[in-house]
DNA sequence: GATATAATTGCACACGTGTGCAAGGAGCTT
DNA sequence: AAGCTCCTTGCACACGTGTGCAATTATATC
């Protein structure tokens, strides 16, 4: 109920609390029996330090905020599963703050970040206004940019991204090379950076196979399933529908599949379909969804050890740290080629 | 880059730093000019109160831990989720740990959230060890355990669980009133307590349809998608191969499904496949599941508020808390009944 | 105008930990 | 034996914030 201290364990072992915490802290200062006697007793009292305390005079806290849309993405979960998994390898503690991609609550996030001065934060899938940035950057915080778009570099804020052209542009590509003509794109989040390179990269595979690009193909989803399934009646109402779609990321394309299901349109027979990130359930659904691969775990630790090095770094040579971008691999089932269906 | 704390803003508004913190806490005690004239100058000087400095005095961090196995599996992303929303509302910040299902871990976990002075701990689908749980007793953290099975109760310890026998009986009731007999059960993770009451419940149905029980019907699964998958070929090599199986959870009967459809097993015509859970996955997959479901969000806000009012208490009348116990409901889809199939 | 009362502010300490500096003691050298 | 160095320990302050109590000032009452 009532917590011990190092004052408490100073005071049974007959010393002064500052040889408590240099015995504890393992400090050449003390002697090896004192150091035994005093480490023996903090065991036995109990003893759990105050990381409130420590960090107050110490002034980092050993801790990182990560800033997720929500956890209830699996693309997300992955990433932070990384970054928790590497901060616990670290001795790093992680505080997790969601937005559900509402700009107030990403603020409000934020400023919890910053109370709780942690050293750095971890920002993914969001579109980081000016302001937000701001805030983070006259504290004197690194950030880690995770598939975010910046507006505005600043010499605490770096980012990791996947190399959303050339994964947009495999994904098409891998569709033309079936031979599709009419292929569409279903959108994800609006005036989101990533979705907006993607279709760039949709658009020059279009255009190096000397296909006109046709606006009524490119159909706004969500980012999630029911963007997915609200996406294809209007991609079928078309006066020449596509047969083949890109879709923004996998969740997109499992809710375009389930919907096409219930219509009775066979995938990939009437129509091909490619996501983007390759979720854990990408192979799982039915067709198993060719899609363009993230390193998800690989840029969560890197996103975490980049964190780091720029703690580290305590504003000297910052120069080491630079942006990262990542390829993207396609990965080819079931949703854009039907031989495999095989006996 | 230098933090602007309350003595900063004391030395230009030419008071002391008392007047500072009262003014910025909105206590009746100064005057409403100068409250006002402070306010603005924290504002403008960008100031954020240190939450450890101000924990450290209060004796409360207004910060939860939450430890999970893995934030990947999507029924705990979506109770994290939860528990994130609603003690974002409370104004609580969340620290996340995931244990990967390593007792070690799982315990520097503990001893982490432990320095961290959380308020309170969340707990889900885990072991407690009682070492465990004896540590965070000791230190009168209020423990919520959620879907976990408590070895011990304590005055600090209380849980959520949905009704795992009365699931697992509707289940399996369901796919009796099909006309099943045959019905294999895939378990979960060793010696988890859920699974060994779903198991119980199916054992209910069974026993109440007269349905003589059979070991080797239960084979052994792990939870994730990999269990159910490496679960089917062992069914199959029967000699009298079950009709239908109750999986302990979505992502194992996804898993299963899975391997049917690679074997060329009809689910549900030669293979009727009930899962638990009701992850948002479930109804896309291919044929969409038919399951047990939890009420997911509400367990997490709910696990969230009753710490809260843990903390509140004070150990004075705790009794007003009680452990809970939801009802999971049955949700009919394609897995188990092949009438759906429509045009 | 003097006194009582209320309103406002400052002083000083506390929370738990780390650390520079001085002080004490032991052992060594000369 | 005196002086030196090295080893060990304690003192005192710092980090940023909250709060009981005293002190100051303004207001009201007679």
């Amino acid at each position: 109920m009532t917590r011990v201290s190092i004052k408490d364990i100073a005071r049974v072992a007959n010393v002064s609390h500052s040889t408590v915490s240099r015995a504890l802290s393992d400090s050449p200062l003390v002697s090896s029996e004192t150091k035994a006697r005093i480490q023996r007793l903090a065991r036995e009292m109990g003893y759990s330090p105050d990381a409130q305390a420590r960090s107050l005079v110490v002034g980092r806290t050993q801790t990182v905020g990560v800033v997720v849309t929500t956890i209830t993405d699996p693309f997300l979960a992955e990433i932070v599963q990384a970054v928790e998994n590497t901060a616990h390898d670290y001795g790093y503690t992680v505080i997790l703050t969601s937005s559900n991609a509402d700009p107030v609550r990403e603020l409000e996030a934020v400023e919890m970040l910053r109370s709780q001065r942690v050293d750095g934060v971890i920002v993914t899938s969001s579109r980081v206004g000016s302001l937000y940035q701001e805030r983070l950057e006259e504290s004197g915080v690194p950030v880690v940019l995770l598939n975010t778009h910046r507006r505005q570099t600043g010499p605490y804020t770096f980012s990791i991204t996947v190399d959303n052209r050339h994964g947009g542009w495999l994904a098409t590509e891998h569709l033309i090379r079936l031979g599709h003509r009419r292929i569409a794109y279903v959108t994800g989040a609006v005036n989101h950076s990533d979705d907006q390179e993607r279709l760039a990269g949709y658009r020059q595979a279009l255009e190096q196979a000397g296909i006109a690009f046709d606006p009524a193909l490119v159909v706004p989803g969500t980012g999630r399933a029911g963007g997915g399934e609200r996406a294809l009646p209007v991609l079928t109402a078309l006066d020449e529908p596509p047969t083949a779609v890109f879709c923004y990321n996998d969740m997109t394309a499992i809710g375009l599949i389930h919907a096409a299901r219930q219509m009775d349109l066979p995938v990939p027979e009437a129509l091909a379909v490619v996501g983007f990130d390759d979720i854990p359930f990408a192979s799982f659904v039915q067709p198993p969804l060719t899609t363009v691969a993230q390193p998800m775990s690989e840029m969560g630790k890197q996103a975490l050890e980049m964190v780091l090095s720029l703690i580290d770094d305590g504003d000297s040579n910052r120069g080491q740290v630079t942006n990262i971008v990542v390829q993207g691999t396609l990965i080819v089932r079931e949703s854009s080629v039907a031989e495999k269906r095989s006996t």
